[in-house]
DNA sequence: TGGTATGTTCCAAA
DNA sequence: TTTTGGAACATACC
């Protein structure tokens, strides 16, 4: 269920039951996705505790707490004491007061659960009562009993410890809700290549958490074609296109994201989107009926009549060869 | 049965 | 060099 406002909605969700807890255990049920190694993550965790959770991108950064007093072998201590918010302030900018990083990557399907086994019958993952959720592929365990899951039915996800954070992030763009994400900023990324916008909103290198969802509607809200040439928008259209970008994720965000199917529950979004999902469906500017097509093999809304393609022979060129002209 | 799916990464080809 | 397409990852749903 993974773009930014899910991302985001999942984190500030997760962050007032992480913080100032300590990982006692961490089981992976699909060592594979684990980096370095299931081993080594588990290694990294036991013992630590969460300084903060926040987000870079598309993915949930666990900071964890500096502090050798709560290694293995010594005292755990037995409830969090301080230190939640002061500490998570500073462990996300300091990295060299950081135990490191865990990283988690929920990709198409992942998400975090919380579940409780029963007490006292000594339940592992492999004979979990009926109606345990499906899909474990790893669980992190807390001092306070509490297990957080991490499930997810195609296993793309990725969980990852490093001690060097930019060495997971350094090829990410910028965050389009910060403040440096400003129109002259964007219009510079436009210009430096000549890219179907599309494709170029979903490369994550230039910028960072958009994915299909919020690319369909993002182009919707500035009225742009997926498929018009980046270096061809008008510099009112550019504009129109940063803050479409950056409202159409506000907007997801205030509503805890978008649910799909039976990966992520939570959100609203999806009563509100304007042409992803709505093939067919009357467009709620202008009443003409959104159509699907490809851009990228992905799967792509627009409406005709608000989203143009613009003349010329660049565009024309694109739109055949990358097969979209078919309805 | 086949086509689809919110993501990322690799390779080949244009 | 830049851009694009395809496949791969692995599974579930329609």
């Amino acid at each position: 269920m993974p773009e930014l406002p899910e991302v985001e909605s999942v984190v500030r969700a997760q962050r007032q039951w992480l913080v100032g807890r300590r990982f006692v255990d961490f089981v992976s049920h699909w060592p594979r996705n684990a980096a370095p190694s299931a081993a080594a993550v588990r290694e990294a965790l036991v013992g630590r505790m969460v300084a903060d959770v926040w987000r870079r991108a598309k993915y949930i950064v666990v900071t964890l707490a500096e502090d050798e007093a709560a290694r293995p072998g010594s005292s755990r201590r037995p409830e969090a004491s301080a230190g939640s918010r002061s500490a998570s302030n500073s462990g996300r900018r300091s990295a060299q007061q950081s135990a490191g990083y865990l990283l988690i990557h929920l990709r198409m399907s992942g998400r975090l659960e919380w579940f409780t086994l029963p007490k006292g019958d000594g339940a592992t993952a492999a004979k979990w009562p009926a109606g345990s959720p499906a899909h474990v592929r790893a669980e992190f365990e807390f001092d306070n009993g509490g297990r957080l899951l991490f499930c997810d039915a195609r296993k793309f996800g990725r969980i990852a410890w490093t001690r060097d954070l930019t060495s997971v992030t350094a090829h990410l763009g910028v965050e389009p809700l910060d403040d440096e994400f400003r129109p002259a900023m964007l219009r510079e990324l436009l210009q430096s290549r000549s890219r179907a916008l599309k494709p170029l909103l979903l490369d994550q290198s230039l910028v960072a958490g958009i994915g299909n969802i919020y690319a369909d509607e993002a182009l919707h809200r500035a009225g742009l074609h997926p498929l018009t040439p980046s270096d061809r928008v008008e510099p009112e259209a550019v504009k129109r296109l940063c803050s479409a970008i950056r409202a159409v994720l506000r907007d997801a965000i205030r509503r805890n994201g978008t649910s799909f199917d039976w990966v992520y529950p939570s959100g609203t979004m999806q009563d509100h989107l304007r042409v992803y999902g709505r093939t067919g469906a009357a467009c709620r500017a202008c009443g003409s009926a959104i159509v699907a097509l490809r851009v990228g093999q992905r799967g792509t809304h627009i409406c005709p009549r608000c989203q143009p393609l613009p003349r010329g022979r660049a565009a024309e060129g694109r739109a055949l060869r990358s097969g979209s002209a078919r309805v």
